[in-house]
DNA sequence: TCGGGAACTTAATCCGGGCTTAATCCTGCG
DNA sequence: CGCAGGATTAAGCCCGGATTAAGTTCCCGA
């Protein structure tokens, strides 16, 4: 299921869209202000971010710096009355992903919310790094064309690691990704991590799993 | 440099923006086709697509679909000259990113194809110092494109340096930033650094790391 | 209902790299 | 000349993670 985040100051607008996203099976926080919109966008994670320009206090732009400063790297809806052309060229400058004008069709903020929301999970239907290809769907993997005896705690991880590859991946949320709330209390991520990497790790060929010390596990060619 | 690719039948509407992109500094190829689109899709890699729905045999959607089947995650920018919202909607259920009506001004296309294209590669708080480049989420630093092997303590440092610079940073701040609470009771600091500037002090460029006597260190060029 | 195997966890041990310590050197300054 | 703050280097510790092997659970088929 999708989360959206709202930050909007007029509580009708707010409450109409955080009505019309749940019937479309979008779940939506809601900030009546930047500040209160970033404690929640720390504390919590989302797939997108829907975002006034016209907030109280800190306006929306305020907002989107903030946000990249912290390394949150949600994409970023922006919304408002303002239909210039300049508005909307301060708009992507400051970081936005996309941008609708007020007033705006409830059925075109939801495609929009979908597209940004999807990006993050890759829509393609295989993940590919170097010689390596994952159908997550269909659960297959294959490395230079042969497939692979995978569990599923260890399709799990892998799929993680090719989604942020070839960026590293906390051991948190690899944990996360792999066990969900009921963690085990012992080393079993490096155990997994181990039968990974002995196959993946081809002999001649360069390595495939980092290990990044202190932190977690990267996957990627060079 | 962000590259991109056109897939447009108009001719004139295809030089037009061809060649206002590249004053933009966005190289972009081109096609007058979905299939020969396709080709070059599976040849290069491309950071946006931006594509015209109206195509002579192979619609704008049918590309899409092939694309998302073949496992290209490109992100895409549709342009038609269609804006009813169903035209919208049927093209963000293909799973287009964004949706671009004709006639269109230059610079919002511009805008939009930077902010699809600028997902790709993390934009999320890229710090840069000189040759220097920081990606705090991916926990990877580069310097003039090599890869710098960073410890934790390394890493931390590198981190609170750049985000004060070119400002200097005192010895106490520093070792909060890498410490937090238990802190060495030796020269720790110093070591670290050193690490550091060993690693950043090419021969032959300016030096990057500079000790303030009696404060701290400073990271800048000059 | 029972046997067997796959998947996962736990436990025990090993290893290397990151961190600290300490000892020495350098430089500027009183 | 001596002192202090920092640079440099080498040595060693210690823990995070690697590795291996032995349980344990659960599912599935006989």
């Amino acid at each position: 299921m999708t989360s959206a985040i709202l930050v909007e100051d007029d509580p009708d607008i707010a409450a109409a869209v955080v009505d019309y996203l749940a019937l479309e099976d979008i779940r939506c926080d809601y900030a009546a202000n930047g500040a209160a919109g970033l404690e929640l966008l720390r504390s919590n994670t989302y797939d997108v971010l829907i975002l006034d320009i016209n907030l109280p206090r800190m306006s929306g732009y305020e907002v989107c710096n903030t946000l990249r400063d912290d390394g949150l790297d949600v994409p970023i809806l922006m919304l408002t009355a303002r239909d210039t052309l300049d508005d909307k060229l301060k708009g992507f400058d400051a970081g936005t992903d996309d941008y609708l004008v007020k007033p705006f069709a409830m059925v075109e903020l939801t495609a929009r919310v979908r597209a940004l929301a999807g990006r993050r999970s890759s829509r393609a239907s295989l993940l590919r790094v170097a010689e390596l290809e994952l159908q997550p769907k269909a659960r297959l993997a294959t490395l230079a064309g042969e497939p692979l005896p995978l569990s599923p705690k260890g399709l799990a991880l892998l799929e993680a690691l090719m989604r942020a590859s070839p960026e590293a991946v906390g051991r948190e949320q690899l944990v996360d990704a792999a066990w969900g709330d009921d963690q085990p209390d012992s080393n079993s991520l490096n155990v997994h991590m181990h039968g990974l990497r002995k196959m993946l790790n081809r002999p001649g060929k360069p390595a495939l799993v980092h290990t990044v010390a202190g932190f977690g596990y990267a996957l990627k060619e060079s």
